[in-house]
DNA sequence: AAATCGTTGTTGATTGAGTCAACTTAAGGC
DNA sequence: GCCTTAAGTTGACTCAATCAACAACGATTT
């Protein structure tokens, strides 16, 4: 897909570049009164975080000309800000580095920078700094080396909740088309699973990546004695295949082999697809069907089951 | 409040500004193979986006020298791009436009950048794009001129009542210390209203600012017959003192008049005091008051009432 | 062994953005 | 008239940025 060149993302990414340039480009220009260039304090920064990088690697990584690169480094020779040596494998590379006196010049630009930018965020609230903060994490994730930060499973924590059915309804709604009942259905579970809710006997597990929630699910203990429900389930379309899924599934399913359940089941729809594959490779065996007429649609409801192999 | 400068915000932000320089700043540095320079397109954005400024003008705006500036539109005109009027009130003022083939060229220069962007986002997924657009709105809107968008009263739509859980818990745990308590209460409301939804005698508004929730209200029917209760008023905490809370209620005491209710009544807590303020001075009065331990906190319940007088 | 090619780094030459300071031109205040 | 302030121009200088040519070295080919 391509977008057309009206589309309103690029206005909108125009628009912050805009702002962005006006209002942070100064804080960059020439880092008010520092003797360094943009360009020059971006290379210095590249070698104090990195392990002795030749020039042409700069030259990669921060997109500047051969030949300014040469000049500003032997500048900064000449200034005993760096030193070049020999490479181990021969050849013409010099990998650098910083020499003390280079750390030290570099740890007080540093200073200077972090000042600068403190002094920014200073000016604003409380709550419109971390929405900021907030939002370049994102842009940061988005734009950002795709590390992929660990999946870390996590207990419940006030605001979930609310977050849980906030997402899982947007996702129905836009993937499905399901409407506001679901949000109905979502709301009444957890409210009642935490008025009810038996620490013992019971559990509920946050996926997060990077800080940022990416799925969720809930044991709950059901009527009949010995079988345990699983509940809830979800996973941020962005980082489904990274067993996000799996992992929350095979932590319920530990813990109520663990507390002692016989049976764990779950209710879902067939037209779930990614899920099933989940309960499929986690053992579940699909013991019942049903259509009914819910969420505005007619589905097809599926009950699964798995046997936790106790007495 | 001031920030140390090894604050992890400080970081972040040095963070995403690093990683913008290097990905996108080279958007901006020739917008490849184009004849202006950055600091030139700016120039010509502004005067294809103004009313005829001055000089002067663009020189606050874009923070450029005038020395540079003063030649930049000198070659601007020389090539016929620009041209200087007199100023309508005299002095040495000379508002500048763009010429005809100013704005064609200025055109061509747009559609590049356009295609520039449009390229970037495209290989980005749509998830991810969508993630990337919201948090660089935000972005904007926090670094930029707090202009301060319209309030708008909308209808609820799904995922709103998560939303509205989730930000309530989050905020009331913040301020006042209160439990996941108030979360399960909070879901519990908002289920039964989806469930008993009577549209001919109930209803719920959600405050938005540019696009974004910063508010909620909620309009139920009693068990007691003729009375309303209005539920779950909140207001984002960087937009209180901007009247979000006091439209809210007031749409809810029209809706309530309008429906045939004689009586509104409303159950808070005596720590709410801002929301608190805005029901005394929509005319409501205090009923009752009583102490009981909810939320993990001690607190007083209180009840408001106000006539709808209507026979 | 020689020729070729790709990579790495240096140097020359040129352009023009960016900066500081001096100066001109107009308006308003007293 | 004089002084002050703002707007715009011009001169002089620095140096980042860019292109192109070239030297050094390894790897590959012939």
């Amino acid at each position: 897909m391509t977008l057309t060149n009206d589309h309103p993302d690029v206005a909108a990414l125009r628009a912050f570049n805009r702002l962005y340039t006006n209002r942070l480009g100064l804080l960059n220009a020439h880092l008010d009164q520092s003797p360094f260039t943009l360009t020059e304090a971006r290379i210095l920064y590249e070698l104090a975080h990195r392990d002795e990088p030749t020039a042409a690697d700069l030259m990669r990584t921060l997109q500047v000309d051969r030949a300014q690169l040469s000049r500003t480094l032997k500048r900064f020779a000449d200034r005993g800000l760096v030193e070049k040596s020999e490479h181990p494998e021969g050849g013409r590379r010099q990998p650098i580095s910083l020499t003390p006196v280079g750390r030290t010049t570099f740890a007080a630009l540093e200073q200077n920078t972090c000042t600068a930018i403190g002094a920014l965020l200073d000016t604003l609230a409380p709550t419109e700094r971390r929405r900021l903060i907030a939002a370049t994490d994102i842009v940061s994730e988005v734009l950002g080396e795709k590390a992929g930060g660990a999946l870390l499973l996590r207990d419940l924590k006030p605001g979930d909740l609310g977050w849980i059915i906030h997402r899982q309804t947007v996702l129905y709604v836009e993937e499905y088309g399901w409407n506001q009942e679901y949000e109905a259905l979502a709301a009444g579970i957890l409210a009642d699973f935490v008025k009810s809710f038996d620490p013992a006997r019971e559990a509920a597990w946050i996926a997060e990546i990077d800080g940022r929630i990416v799925g969720s699910i809930f044991l709950v203990e059901s009527d009949k004695s010995g079988v345990a429900k699983l509940r809830l389930l979800y996973v941020e379309p962005d980082t489904r295949g990274r067993g996000v899924g799996a992992a929350l599934v095979a932590a319920c399913i530990e813990r109520a082999r663990a507390v002692g359940y016989e049976t764990l089941v779950l209710w879902t729809n067939s037209v779930l697809t990614s899920a099933r594959r989940i309960y499929e490779r986690a053992g579940f065996t699909l013991t019942e069907e049903a259509p009914h007429h819910s969420f505005g649609k007619d589905l097809v409801g599926q009950t699964w089951s798995l046997d936790l192999g106790q007495a």
